[in-house]
DNA sequence: ATTTCACCATACGCTTCCGTATTGACATTC
DNA sequence: GAATGTCAATACGGAAGCGTATGGTGAAAT
């Protein structure tokens, strides 16, 4: 009978934990909670499920340590900003509303929440930590405002506004319609009163 | 032997097509697309999948069937609107501002929606299919607020800004906060330079 | 009364998937 | 050098699911 040698990784291609529940991460932004599945998760990382039942206890165990780290990151994002002190509230507010238009990594996290905000449709755990989250968020931004010199009871309304639209501008607004970015910002941060400032228009990268 | 009579449902309970749709779409809405599982449709359903295969050709053609009638019913509730021509448009952009916190289809429709978005990141389709009716949902608020006396360019910031906040606010706004829906409408609508009006109280429905 | 049709149930074959048990290879520890 | 630990592969059993083939029932048509 023919030996089989088994191939086994090299050390620096070694799987951890981390390296499953980012892999799980990636999949869900794409298929949803159902669609991650072991054996599937284990192909994409280009190893077989022994692999994945050695890190965890069994999918279940995935799905707790995704949210955990999911969590881990949205608030870790919100922090890191807190800590942020070099500009003006109404500064930070303003790159706080351009962020998810730009950039690839927030459009990938854009995806994540996404799918985890259906996941919480049907699983508790996720809806509480969306929850939090979302209460987190809305009140550094509601913190932003009033730093700004917003009062209370019309920062809360315009958190709520300003929040909606970094949720949802990527998928509504062209990456090169600034003008109609710029006016946005200027509705969610002042009266709204100002004249919209026309801008010199760049080549346009479509989403 | 026994002879085992097959159970047959009676011909006011007998499914359709679009019974089947339906039913897929409740499912769509609480586990995604990956989720939608024809046996699992079938218990739903209280049936088995000989009479889905009956009525599909396969899974695709429930897939396809969906989205043609999930996209129906996101445009005819929008022509719905673009008839009613009995209040001003400023009142009917008021009433549309305030209709997803109110009512529990909704935010069944909210659910299907939000799971018609992350298939969308999957399948190109969805993504047309969601397209589209953004478009039109976009150019209708965007019609509504010029025809209350807003500029266009205006007109567009506002429509991305009303639209974000109809998709977001029903997960972030509490039932009973009446005084953020109406300061968060002024702001939408007007300049927001006036002062927030204070309204009584209601008893708290948490969503 | 018989045939046809609409609709559904059942059985089958196959694939996919989960979780378990066992094995293999390499590094580390004693 | 042997034992142990880490990490992964393979094989197995069973469940879930898709699609196909066939059969059953009741209503409608002839």
């Amino acid at each position: 009978m023919e030996i089989k040698k088994p191939k086994r990784v090299a050390d620096s291609s070694k799987l951890d934990a981390s390296a499953w529940t980012q892999g799980a991460l990636d999949m869900l932004a794409k298929k949803g909670i159902a669609g991650v599945r072991v054996e599937l998760l284990a192909k994409e990382l280009g190893v077989t499920k022994g692999s994945f039942y050695w890190h965890f206890r069994d999918r279940e165990a995935l799905l707790e340590e995704m949210l955990t780290s999911w969590r881990r990151l949205a608030t870790l994002a919100l922090i890191e900003r807190l800590d942020r002190g070099e500009a003006s509230p109404a500064a930070r507010l303003q790159r706080l509303l351009r962020l998810p238009l730009v950039g690839r990594s927030s459009a990938h996290a854009a995806d994540v929440e996404l799918a985890v905000r259906l996941w919480g449709r049907d699983d508790m755990r996720a809806a509480s930590a969306l929850a939090e989250v979302d209460q987190l968020r809305l009140r550094y931004i509601a913190g932003l405002l009033v730093e700004s010199g917003v009062e209370q009871a019309d920062a809360d309304a315009r958190a709520i506004l300003a929040y909606s639209y970094i949720r949802v501008a990527a998928t509504l607004v062209p990456a090169d319609a600034l003008d109609t970015m710029s006016r946005c910002e200027e509705i969610l941060l002042n009266n709204g009163a100002s004249a919209t400032v026309r801008k010199k228009r760049t080549p346009t990268t479509p989403r």
